[in-house]
DNA sequence: TCGATCGGACCCTCAAGATT
DNA sequence: ATCTTGAGGGTCCGATCGAA
């Protein structure tokens, strides 16, 4: 848990970029999560805030490696990878979601804020969006080391006033964006989605053509939907291609938020590793043998695909587990068509036998397997430096040896044992980064 | 020792909601 | 209309591991 914490109100206090991160603009801020555990922070050395580039070449995405504004980039560059290095495309941010009421805006009053700043936060300020507490937030003084709060509230506003000049300008780009999105979009916008108390609006995005104004023919229909649905063509034997699309990361990131209003994926997933075998096809692949029976997971009754079918549906060419979102989607809307067990009495190692299968088979994967897109037979030596062709991505996690290693890895850091909400929250913020990866895969493989 | 991998901390942007 | 909040979606640090 400890591991967990993060500067973040603090780093957000003393913010003072309002946008562009450039190294002169770096201000000192209170270090990285380092610090002990209610150590103040006051005595802590100060720390430059991390740069990072509007928008990484495709090739340091992919990588999570540092990147720079040139094209090319002097890491591709130093990998020989010039011809690749372009600009990662950006997803356009969805647009009709709900989030509910604000906490109360203080009034401009620096005492006020000045005050703010030395107490603890609300509770719900206590903690982070997925329920982690914040470091720094926890009564410990959360400005800069030196500065007095009454300095710090002035330097808070000064910010402000200066990060509005920007913001207008923002809001200009902004606005010309929205009119040239006008220009291309045929109807009208679609009224938002309301869904009710403890509901998850997660809306439909297509991840790989996300960008794609046309596209979004269904895009408010709610995911959970989409997804459900989805997931009954498919356990009446459709493939998974043609169905609609999925949102990777903001659906289950919005899936754990809701998790508190009900049933909770509250076992580390890798300690349900059952023997299931993989689908025959998928088997077959050269490159994706599981030295082991294919890993299955469970959360409570049901079962999941693993994490590493993510990997394997990405390399295989399709898309990520419809099926997966939707029950993981139904764990945390409460849902018990899945025969969800009772929150909190999920036991640790499930000793009955699996129930009848409530996840729908997993996609067929294509006859041939798709070549990566910067794997080239000329230059194999250089590029498997970044993406070995003999195996997928997340190799680490897809063999026996592997499997190991995935309990190892996520059970560590969320042992159910200790804090099921918690953990429960972790498991699915690791299936979002990871579904992120393989959206980022999945669109460089598009293109 | 070095390079690849990937979890998660950190960062920025901007739509939703609050306030004027 | 303007301001503020805080979530979405991004970057990339650093721990870890396997290979050379
Ligand atoms: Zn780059
Ligand atoms: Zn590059």
């Amino acid at each position: 848990m400890a591991s967990a914490s993060r500067p973040h109100s603090a780093a957000e206090i003393i913010d003072t970029s309002g946008g562009q991160t450039s190294p002169q603009d770096q201000r000192l801020r209170p270090p990285y999560s380092g610090g002990e555990e209610g150590q103040s922070s006051s005595d802590a050395p100060l720390r430059p805030k991390r740069a990072q580039v509007k928008n990484a070449c495709v090739n340091c995405q992919r990588a999570c490696k540092k990147c720079d504004s040139g094209r090319p980039c002097q890491r591709c560059i130093k990998y020989n990878l010039v011809d690749s290095c372009v600009d990662s495309k950006r997803k356009p941010r969805k647009k009709g979601i709900k989030r509910g009421p604000y906490k109360k805006r203080k009034k401009n009053n620096p005492e006020d804020e000045a005050a703010l700043h030395n107490q603890p936060p609300e509770t719900s300020l206590g903690e982070s969006s997925i329920g982690m507490p914040l470091a720094g937030s926890s009564g410990a003084n959360v400005t800069t080391p030196q500065a007095p709060a009454a300095a710090v509230a002035a330097a808070a506003v000064s910010r402000r006033s200066s990060v509005r000049a920007t913001r207008t300008e923002q809001k200009k780009r902004q606005q010309r964006r929205l009119q040239q999105q006008k220009g291309n979009e045929e109807r009208a916008p679609k009224p938002p989605v309301v869904l009710g108390p403890g509901a998850i609006p997660i809306l439909h995005t297509d991840p790989v053509h996300d960008d794609e104004v046309s596209d979004e023919s269904s895009s408010d229909v709610p995911l959970v939907i989409q997804q459900r649905s989805a997931a009954q063509a498919m356990a009446h034997g459709h493939t998974q291609y043609g169905m609609p699309p999925e949102t990777p990361t903001s659906g289950l990131t919005m899936a754990f938020r809701s998790l508190d209003t009900g049933h909770r994926v509250s076992e580390p997933l890798s300690q349900h590793h059952g023997a299931i075998s993989p689908p025959a096809a998928r088997l077959s692949h050269p490159h994706h043998q599981p030295a082991a029976p294919y890993p299955q997971s469970t959360i409570g009754s049901i079962r999941l695909p693993p994490i590493e079918s993510f990997d394997h549906a990405q390399a295989l060419g399709s898309p990520p587990s419809t099926s997966s979102l939707a029950i993981l989607t139904d764990v945390a809307l409460g849902h018990t068509s899945s025969s969800l067990p009772p929150p909190l009495s999920v036991p640790a190692v499930r000793t009955h036998p699996a129930p009848q299968v409530m996840h729908p088979p997993l996609p067929q994967p294509p006859a041939q397997y798709p070549q990566h897109p910067h794997v080239s037979a000329e230059d194999t030596n250089q590029q498997s430096q970044l993406y070995p062709p003999s195996d997928d991505h997340h190799s680490r996690h897809t063999t026996s040896t592997a499997e190991s290693d995935v309990s190892t890895n996520y059970a560590s850091s969320f042992d159910s044992r200790q804090s099921p909400d918690i953990n429960s929250r972790a498991y699915i913020r690791r299936l979002s980064h990871r579904l992120h990866h393989t959206h980022i895969e999945q669109e460089s493989a598009d293109s």
